[in-house]
DNA sequence: CTGTTAGCGCGTTCAA
DNA sequence: TTGAACGCGCTAACAG
């Protein structure tokens, strides 16, 4: 029965022998051409399934000079906001029968060469960028992704980018915070906290329209409430105490809640999520809203003011962006603006699939933005349609 | 210049021809073979750079049989705790030169399958198992992955499995969950609300911890006090108020705070994180501790807690399981359990890699749990030592 | 409808 | 130290 085969892998040899067929044969019933009669294919069929053939992807990768993987890189899996991108880009490239391979390539640049250059030795098909950081800034920190785009199409989400074989999915990050920032203004806001840490082409964006919004009211923004933070609690929790602190009449010449500070360890305190005015409001607040360019932003301004004891949203307004888990983990919980991430990663992963399939697609792709409505504060009726 | 080739990649028999060698020299060099003399290795290395050549992968994979690729296999990347669990693995697996195709496979066992069939005709060299869940409490339900186990080697993160070629690394939850329900006991609380949903081998574990402890005590574990429900906020809220309510002298039959409670939406009063026992604690509570399985569990339980006026940690001491960023944004934070899940991953991939290099690897792996100690809870210093 | 055969690009003997 | 030649398993032209 065994014919050739040094390798204890059964392989097309093996099943055309089997099948009393040829080669050619059975490569056509594994590859659904229809000129093959009734008959022998289910002969074909049976002899795979009798000697549990599967076929050598290398082999026919090589011939057909592809493995139908993507490539998907990403600065960082574990981030939520990210991860979540992962997950519904791979979804929908296993829908279209192609297998993600996955880099995680952190946000320096040589490391993102490092990890492109890593994908396409393996012949991917296509590549998908998650998060607006590989947008960089300065344009030609971009030309080593312009360059793979020549040979095999690339889909950036979140992002903008110019080049051939460039396609980009992202959403208005500009109109979103442009209109909340109004409607904060509307509600009488003026010393708005604005919270970051990415220079991504989506944290410019989300910058400039805070600006904007400011600029259209005739407001000039004073840096000082253009906080950048490296996206740890911690690290916001002390940009943010250090920079109150330089500010006149800051929360934090006030006196902290007594309970927490009572105990050498302010966490070890009780804690309920009521309300009381018992304890004097004991400062004039300098900020009177906080956005955070990302949830964990908005957590934590939100846990300071808590500390402080400032009402939110009466005293402090807060909204966070990306609608992650995060923001229905505090008490009350975050309004924030949903960017849809589901469906830019399975836009993103469709529109790559049709290029490769040789379909006209346009460059770039805008989905809308939300601004979920939950605790830290509301839209007044005028402004609640915040959707283009 | 150009010899054949009707592609235009350019391959080894260019790289040849330009440096006046032939192809098996050139393979030399590439796989640093030192039986190359000096002279002629940088000649044909001028020539690779000069032409830009890059060895096709499938090709070297048909002659090898391996591509150097490792499939993921995860239920949901973008669950916070495995989405880390990705990252990490994918790190190690890259600093030792293979690359991670990952898939995401639901909780489905058909669709597992298919994510694993998918995997295997992709011809990876190992399979790296992320979450639990894989090791069926059913154990037939794992012989597919015996099955694969037996041509590749695979390593399960987080959950315990026999086979030949499976090789486990986890943490020690049952120790972990027994050790802080014994704390809590220590610390007079009896009525400990056990939360969490999975049934995976992990959640196995820890709820066995959970019930050995009180069993220990010679306490009765009252089913009323296990909280099974999906792992969505909103879904565990409800479910922790229906079973509440079923409770004798239940919290939920007390008032909720006038605070929330006088407006139309409860989201929308205000909130600070101060304290106050100027609102009568209004019931006897039937619970005075609670334990998430994941941290997602305490936080819906925290939130409840606050929503009623509960104090925390004085009331109800609460404590969540995974050291998740998550357990940072309430206010009070959570205390959790660490499973430590970077190093799980990175030790899963170390695995895997020395078993395909040949190494001699043990099958089972532990890693020590720790507990976080934040707002929530706090361990008497008697029981403080917990890792093992 | 089916079989034959020539690559696909690279590793790897075996000679030289 | 180098080169010629074969094989890896499959696809696709071409011939029948």
């Amino acid at each position: 029965m065994e014919i050739n085969n040094n390798h204890n892998q059964v392989n097309i040899y093996d099943v055309s022998a089997h099948a009393g067929v040829s080669i050619a044969t059975v490569s056509r019933v594994l590859n659904q051409s229809d000129k093959v009669a009734e008959k022998t294919r289910n002969k074909v069929l049976a002899s795979i399934k009798a000697l549990g053939y599967q076929p050598n992807v290398f082999a026919r990768g090589l011939g057909l000079g592809s493995m139908k993987t993507i490539g998907i890189m990403v600065t960082d899996a574990s981030d939520t906001f990210l991860a979540k991108c992962v997950y519904h880009a791979e979804q929908e490239l296993k829908n279209h029968g192609y297998s993600a391979i996955l880099t995680c390539t952190g946000e320096d640049l040589s490391s993102k060469k490092r990890s492109l250059k890593g994908l396409l030795s393996k012949q991917i098909d296509g590549l998908i960028l998650i998060g607006s950081s590989y947008a960089e800034e300065n344009i030609s920190d971009q030309d080593y992704l312009r360059k793979a785009a020549k040979s095999i199409p690339v889909v950036l989400i979140n992002g903008r980018m110019d080049g051939e074989g460039i396609y980009c999915i992202y959403s208005n990050d500009f109109e979103a915070m442009f209109q909340t920032t109004s409607a904060l203004l509307e509600a009488g806001r003026r010393r708005i906290l604005y919270l970051y840490w990415a220079d991504s082409y989506s944290g410019r964006q989300k910058l400039a329209g805070y600006r904007a919004a400011m600029g259209a009211a005739g407001i000039r923004v004073d840096d000082r409430y253009l906080i950048k933070a490296p996206k740890e609690l911690a690290s916001i929790d002390a940009c943010l105490r250090e920079q109150l602190a330089a500010m006149p009449d800051t929360l934090l010449h006030g006196q902290s809640n007594p309970v927490y500070a009572s105990g050498k360890d302010r966490d070890s305190a009780s804690h309920t999520g009521k309300n009381t005015l018992s304890i004097a409001y004991p400062f004039i607040c300098p900020v009177d809203a906080v956005i955070g360019a990302e949830d964990i932003f908005a957590v934590a301004a939100l846990k300071l003011a808590q500390e402080y004891g400032v009402l939110v949203p009466d005293q402090i307004q807060i909204i966070g962006y990306n609608n992650s888990i995060l923001s229905q983990c505090t008490m009350p919980e975050l309004s924030t603006i949903d960017n849809h991430c589901a469906d830019m990663a399975k836009g993103a992963a469709s529109i790559l699939i049709r290029v490769i399939e040789g379909e006209q697609v346009p460059q770039e792709t805008m989905v809308p933005c939300r601004l979920v409505q939950r605790g830290t504060y509301r839209l007044s009726e005028r402004t609640a349609a915040l959707s283009t």
